[in-house]
DNA sequence: TTGAAAGCGGTACCAC
DNA sequence: GTGGTACCGCTTTCAA
């Protein structure tokens, strides 16, 4: 592998001035820059970001920890945010936690040991407190971690309630609410939402509480086999909302007809499966844009926003009417 | 930040027996050795691997490079390579080409300069032949890149085979493959599954070319708005076979009773959705967890198989009969 | 504008 | 078994 000591032996410079010509320092000739680029151009020579890295004790690894990829909803946002990093030339080292401490700390120690340029946090859980002693910049997505870490979102709490508000528009007498697991505060928040605007609209309400633990399916199952006069549902994820849907054909209950459901995110499938989902849509790219955004700044230490939280739309599709 | 140096100072040992000890080298003392390790644990001294990757010329970076994160099966597959990596402390570089090959090129840059200890391409493509310069191991997950890299798969040849065998069995007499786009050799291997065994079989059929263009779902409606006499798909994945079964209920075909449909991959939906989709299964987590191995076994030079081919089963859920 | 040299924080060789 | 030290490849300060 060529390096800068042989760039500058072609170049009959020292290994000084290619860095500068290489880093478009100012203390360098236009004449000698242009014979260094040229030279680095003929022999493709390509720094090692592992010795800068070293000696500026900070690299262009953006850490970003996931709890799973399985919901279709992380992934989206990952990959919102890979397409804004890379248009930065930073890359991205990927963490998935499973939501398991064991993991979590192990994580920790790995980017406290690599110099990361920062860290976004995908759906934190209590553990993820530990993240800010490692003293770099952080921004968490959909979860509040402390008052020092900006907080990109999405309005849970009104996206619930406008989710209810719309049941209640489609003639809803009894709602349920399928809540996604307690680790996350998305769920926490969208509960809020539901219980709160259930009992404004007067609506007879319940919540089914799921746990990711593979057996939310019989517990669907289980409840909407009890409880046959429920005619509305707002689940907390797309995904969650597929599960019901299946569930209701198996059990003979007809969508919209019997019963309407609205899910949570507007993830890719949402408008994909059968029926197409009406759902309250996240705006996912600009989730992950603005997480980059703020993450950069931070990195910059310039000025950003604390915060930042986004409305949410309700999206029509075809389980509801209105 | 503290460093080796302290350590050895606090220890009153050199910096190179600190080194020993951390790395359970054998000419150490046990006694010298547990001072260290109880002082290096007291300061919580964590060693800082760019040094080190400096020095040893790799890191423990492995490099995953998928063509996109919305199709939920390679999030699947990055899912099962994390879950495996991080058991063998190594940690992922996520790279995100969207099948663009100015991305790629960057990529390769990056790859090159961070001395990565290996790459995993998922369903690499007609560019993925540059990063075999990189002359590290390299591994490819769906797709061939050249005969020095170990090629993880399914057998899609067979599989397409075997689902368009099981339409036969559903008493289908007209069958049709909605094609994944031909950037993909996958996409390539179940076209001619398909072709092969429908004439094998002795059944009309027919091939509709998807493209991830977005216009795919127009695409597919229009075909079988012209062609009502197909009664049975094989889809070359399951998210597509999803946008079928939503058409097929737009346009009032019914499944599986005037069509039956069969999905490729088996991913975490095709359970979830409505109806739960007979697929081709592929076992997702074997094919990161091989590739892992493969890889680390590459990494160290020892013998390791030059590729591997996993079978795929036929998944009977409620889109066909039989 | 340029070069020499001292680091960055580890690792491993060589001597004792 | 242990310590001294050169070195990994790049950046930056200081002097020329």
């Amino acid at each position: 592998m060529i390096k800068m000591k042989d760039i500058a032996k072609i170049a009959n410079v020292s290994e000084a001035t290619v860095s500068r010509a290489l880093n478009n320092k100012a203390d360098i000739s236009p004449k000698t820059r242009e014979k260094i680029l040229k030279i680095i151009e003929e022999y493709d020579y390509i720094p090692n970001t592992v010795a800068r890295s070293l000696y500026k004790h900070s690299s262009n690894i953006v850490g970003v920890v996931v709890p799973d990829l399985i919901n279709p909803y992380f992934p989206e946002i990952v990959q919102a945010i890979t397409t804004e990093l890379a248009q930065k030339e930073f890359n991205i080292m990927l963490f998935n936690t499973q939501n398991n401490p064991k993991i979590e700390e192990t994580n920790i120690r790995t980017i406290a040991s690599m110099h990361m340029a920062g860290l976004i946090i995908i759906a934190p859980n209590i553990h993820s407190l530990k993240y800010e002693h490692l003293n770099i910049p952080i921004v968490s997505i959909d979860g509040y971690i402390s008052d020092r870490v900006p907080h990109i979102t999405s309005n849970f709490y009104q996206g619930a309630k406008l989710a209810v508000h719309i049941l209640k528009k489609n003639h809803c007498k009894k709602v349920v609410h399928v809540s996604g697991p307690l680790i996350y505060q998305s769920s926490y928040e969208r509960y809020n939402g539901f219980i709160e605007q259930a009992k404004e609209e007067s609506l007879e309400f319940d919540v089914i509480q799921t746990k990711l633990d593979g057996k939310d399916e019989i517990l669907i199952r289980d409840f909407f086999t009890k409880h046959t006069d429920i005619d509305g549902v707002f689940a907390a994820n797309d995904s969650l909302a597929f599960l019901c849907i299946r569930v209701f054909s198996e059990i003979g209950v007809q969508v919209p007809k019997d019963i309407r459901i609205i899910g949570y995110d507007n993830n890719f499938l949402a408008k994909v499966v059968n029926p197409p989902l009406s759902t309250i849509a996240v705006p996912i790219v600009n989730l992950g844009k603005q997480a980059v955004t703020t993450l950069l700044k931070m990195t910059k230490r310039e000025k950003h926003e604390p915060s930042y939280v986004f409305n949410v739309d309700y999206l029509k599709r075809k389980t509801t009417w209105d």
